[in-house]
Order: structure tokens, then sequence, then C-alpha cells
DNA sequence: ACCTGAACACCGTTCAAGT
DNA sequence: ACCTGAACACCGTTCAAGT
């Protein structure tokens, strides 16, 4: 029926992207449908499927941009004088963020693409960024670690915080089991910091 | 149409409930569906919402037994002569259990409930159980720690662990990020029993 | 009283047909 | 070439009507 034309193929992809990330952040991942979206951009539901391969896509999509906003909180969290002050200013980033974007926070980690596909690699590339933050740092702590050893250490310290911060995003049902949030955040980042330090 | 009274209605939720845990068993949470269920149990779709409220109730009643089972590979977990192994052996015993049982322990993870409401007490009661295995543990490497910071520090540990595992379970996506899975949890316990004997 | 199954309001995805 | 929208194969949930 038709050949509208009125907006370019990329302002088209950015439409759609940018109506998903409105539609999840605030009503969640499951109200991102592939009718909804069409509706949002005033294109028919078949349209996006000339933009995307599927709904996954599009999902990642959108994840790579909280990623991408969750970096860029990181690098302005401002120096520290010590690399234990430092890891805490950057639990503290990652406890803000994501308790200020929860729902596109909480699209990150529950989202799985619905046939089974290796993570594209632009996509492990933001993972590692993530992870590199926190190796920055173990370097101030143990300056003789091996690259390999630090990302080790830096991958054990990000995915403990993180299971403390998916819990408590994790529906109502085992919130009661990380409250409250900072204080245990903040413990577990010092329990790590010594043992860095050997004690 | 019908009066069929073939089973007893608790024989019928009996039924329900275990083939729903098959179909999430054996391919995820997300086949769980009314239709399914009633189709594999011979009954319609609507007679199911004659023994639960809807399928978040069903849902809820499989993450329950699974909960359940968990606990009973925890009770069968051998005595140790020391703390710290005890807090190895129940690591080694969780490890197993979500990897026998992927798909069924990703449901509980990953399950929210369509409608937000407060989980059950059961419910809470289970995790609270599973929470007082690792709390049991800590009163031999500290006994004057009192119970409420037993407690805290008991969900700590159990958070922190989850969160490596959950990661690891989560779609392929992060999956990278927390390989070896029984090195890093292994180290992650050390880490804390460190910590509990103040070093 | 118990169970049915059509009905309602939704999905993701495809693809012939229109401009 | 681009976009449509009907069509297909699904959802959860309800409820009038049958036995």
């Amino acid at each position: 029926m038709a050949r509208r034309s009125e907006h370019k193929r990329s302002e088209l992809t950015t439409m759609a992207i940018k109506a998903a990330e409105r539609i999840v952040a605030n009503d969640g991942l499951e109200q991102m449908s592939a009718r909804r979206i069409a509706k949002e951009i005033g294109y028919a539901p078949g349209t996006l499927y000339n933009l995307f391969e599927d709904l996954d896509e599009l999902a990642l999509r959108v994840n790579a941009r909280t990623l991408d906003a969750l970096l860029r909180a990181f690098e302005e969290v401002p120096p520290c004088d010590t690399p234990r002050d430092a890891l805490h200013a950057l639990a503290d980033s990652y406890l803000s963020f994501t308790s200020d974007n929860r729902r596109l926070w909480d699209a990150l980690l529950t989202f799985r693409r619905n046939k089974p596909a290796p993570p594209p690699q632009w996509y492990l590339a933001h993972l590692g960024k993530l992870v590199g933050h926190v190796a920055e740092i173990l370097t101030r702590f143990r300056p003789t670690l091996s690259e390999a050893e630090r990302a080790y250490r830096a991958r054990l310290i990000w995915a403990s915080i993180h299971g403390i911060s998916s819990v408590a995003n994790a529906g109502s049902v085992a919130r009661s089991l990380v409250t409250p949030v900072d204080r245990m955040v903040h413990d577990l980042v010092d329990i790590h910091c010594n043992s860095l330090e050997g004690r």
C-alpha cells in the first residue's frame, strides 16, 4: 500500500529504538510489543521487520543504550585518593544508576533471546568495558597482579555485587533477603578490599 | 458440558502442578501456558481457573517444589569438621543442584508475577530456611555474633554467591563474565571465610 | 457442582499485494 | 523499493451454558 518515505531508514530505526526504550522505561520489558511500538511511531507492525531481524534485536539495541548510559555514569565518577574509595564510588554510581533506571536495568538483566544465539560481539565489548572500570582500580591495590588475574578478580567483584542488586530488583519475591541494599553492597566491597589488601 | 469427576479436586491440582513442572523442566518457563497444561492433563483450559487463581499461582507452586528440593539437597550435605569446609560443601550442593535443574532454577529466579503482589508467607519461609542453613554455619565461625548480625551476614554471603550463579544461568549474554563458575564461587566463599576469621 | 469451549483482547511474524 | 495489513499460530482469562 505504501511508499511514504517520510523518514529515512536510519531515522525510522532510531524512532523505533527510542519508542521501545520509552515503553520499557515506563512499563517494563513485557509491555514492549511490535504492535505497540509500531503504533507509537505511526507505522505498521510489518515495518519493524524491515528494520530489525526480530524483536530480540530491538531489545538488544535498547539494552545497548542502557549499558552505554551506565558506562557514561562510570566515567563521570570523580577520581579518588584510595582504591578503596574508588571501588565504593563505583558501587555508589552503580546503585544509583540501577535505581534511577529500574525498568531499563531490569530489562538488561532479564532479557532472554527467543532463539538462542551467541551474543553479538559489540555486546560483549560493552560488558568488557564495564568490568574494565573495576579492573583498573585493582591495579592500584595490587600493581603486580597479572592482567588475567586482575580481570578475573574484577569479574568476581562485579558478579557478587551484581548478585545483590539483581536480587533487589527481582520482583518482590526475594527482595527481603537483600535489605538494606546499600549497606550490603558496601560491606561486600569492603570485604573484597580487605582481601585485596591481604588482611 | 461436563461433570467428569474422574479425579478429586486435589488430584487435579497435583496433576496440573506436575504437568507444569514437567513443561518448565523440559522447555522452560516461557512454554508453560494454560492451554498446554490443560492439554497435558486432558482437561479444558478453563478448568485450571477452577483450581488456581491464575497462572501466577501455578508458577509459584512449581517454584515452591523447586525450593523444597533444594532444601532437601542441603539437608543431605554431610557434616564437616570446619565451618569453612561446611560453607564450601553447601556451595557445591547449590552449584550441582542449579546445574542439574537449570530450567527449574531459572524459573525460580526469573519468575515475575503479572499483577504485583506481596509474596506469600510460605514462600518467604522457604527462603528463610535457605539462608538459615548458611546462618547455622556462621555460629561456628563467630559464636558471639548476635542473631541479627548472623542473619545479615548469611544473606550477604548467599546473595553474592547467588549473583555469580544467576549470571551464569542468565541466557548466554553475560555468561563469559562468570567462568569458571565453580572456581569463582569457591574463591568467593574463601573471601567470606577469611573475613569471618578476621584476617 | 463441575467442566467446557467459545469469546475477548491480546501476542510475534510473514508475505502477497498495493503504490 | 517501501510499506501495509490481513493471516497464521499462538497467548491469559472469563463466563454462559451444558450435564
